[in-house]
DNA sequence: GGGCAGGTGTAAT
DNA sequence: ATTACACCTGCC
């Protein structure tokens, strides 16, 4: 038996969880065809599930838990929280198209400290490898917790890790990066908490301070961590989406589309930009990619009449 | 096997 | 302020 079902709203977990937000997420297909979730959030182990009842959570089921989760999905606001950022949104012509094949994206309350380090981590990255070295982090440095994982390692622990530990995880040349980042927040030169309650343009350029953080890796603290909503990461995928989408393909550059988010979204921009970087993953991949084979290489607003190819939630 | 992947640091204009 | 380039590593 599945527990009560969560206030989730418009929420949509699969898409929320697979969004490039975290990392910590794997899915499996339950006995009946749903789609179940695990991660790990702070110290617990969760597994989520949602199907055609709702959302609901599977373990652990405790109150304390219920609360945790609905906090870290960002629903503590209230269930229609999402139903009226995306109305709003979808006031953007280009956005009301987007809409339909992301909708139910959401942002999460994430730890900034892990949030930091995962976007120090992805720069020049690819996911899968993202999460496997975060998961070799967790395992090396992080807490045991139950079920064989591992929370996210303490700024103290990564600040001690020896560099081959480091190496182990296949950082690369980013584990000075991560090394040092983490001395910083250890030894309280950035304190994070204290950034949440910063003006975002402060909080930007104190993280901007930090070794191996650029814009991007900063807008996404500032977005996924700090939870303000007004910044805009800009990666290759948002970039492509809004050149194809409002500029007709033409070349823009980073500072150029954060000026025209900032105008256009205002302080929703970074729901703006996860239904962007949602549509331009599904939708604007080139290439083959997938069990489905070719994927089209029509760009731009025609091509989203059919429904979007589901991709495999295999994270 | 060269190129690429959710960028950043550095050295040049 | 903008541009070019190198960069761990796994995968195609």
């Amino acid at each position: 038996m599945t527990g009560p079902v969560l206030q989730a709203g418009a929420l949509d977990l699969a898409r929320t969880l697979s969004s490039g937000q975290t990392f910590r997420w794997t899915w499996s297909r339950a006995a009946d065809g749903a789609a179940e979730a695990m991660g790990v959030v702070g110290r617990r182990v969760f597994r989520v599930r949602q199907d055609e009842r709702g959302l609901s959570l599977l373990a652990p089921e405790t109150a304390e838990a219920r609360t945790a989760l609905v906090s870290y999905l960002g629903l503590a606001a209230g269930a229609g929280t999402i139903a009226r950022i995306e109305a709003s949104l979808a006031t953007d012509r280009v956005l009301a198209h987007v809409l339909p094949h992301t909708q139910g994206t959401g942002i999460l309350a994430q730890d900034p400290w892990e949030v930091l380090i995962s976007f120090i981590v992805s720069a020049n990255n690819n996911i899968p490898k993202i999460s496997q070295s975060i998961e070799r982090m967790a395992r090396a440095l992080g807490e045991p917790l139950d079920g064989g994982a591992f929370a996210f390692p303490t700024p103290e622990r990564l600040a001690g890790a020896h560099p081959r530990t480091l190496a182990a995880c296949l950082l690369g040349y980013r584990a000075p990066y991560v090394r040092a980042a983490a001395r910083i927040v250890a030894d309280g030169r950035t304190d994070l908490h204290a950034l949440a309650r910063m003006s975002p343009g402060d909080a930007r350029d104190h993280l901007l301070g930090i070794p191996g953080v650029g814009e991007k890796v900063a807008d996404c603290t500032l977005l996924f961590g700090l939870r303000h909503t007004a910044a805009f990461p800009v990666d290759v995928w948002v970039q492509r989406a809004v050149e194809r989408l409002y500029f007709r393909g033409r070349p823009r550059t980073v500072r150029q589309i954060q000026g025209f988010a900032r105008g256009r979204f205002g302080p929703l921009a970074g729901y703006a930009q996860q239904h962007l970087f949602c549509y331009a993953r599904t939708r604007l991949r080139p290439g083959p990619a997938g069990p489905g084979g070719t994927r089209s290489r029509s760009l731009g607003s025609e091509g989203r009449r059919s429904a979007r190819p589901r991709r495999s939630a295999i994270a």
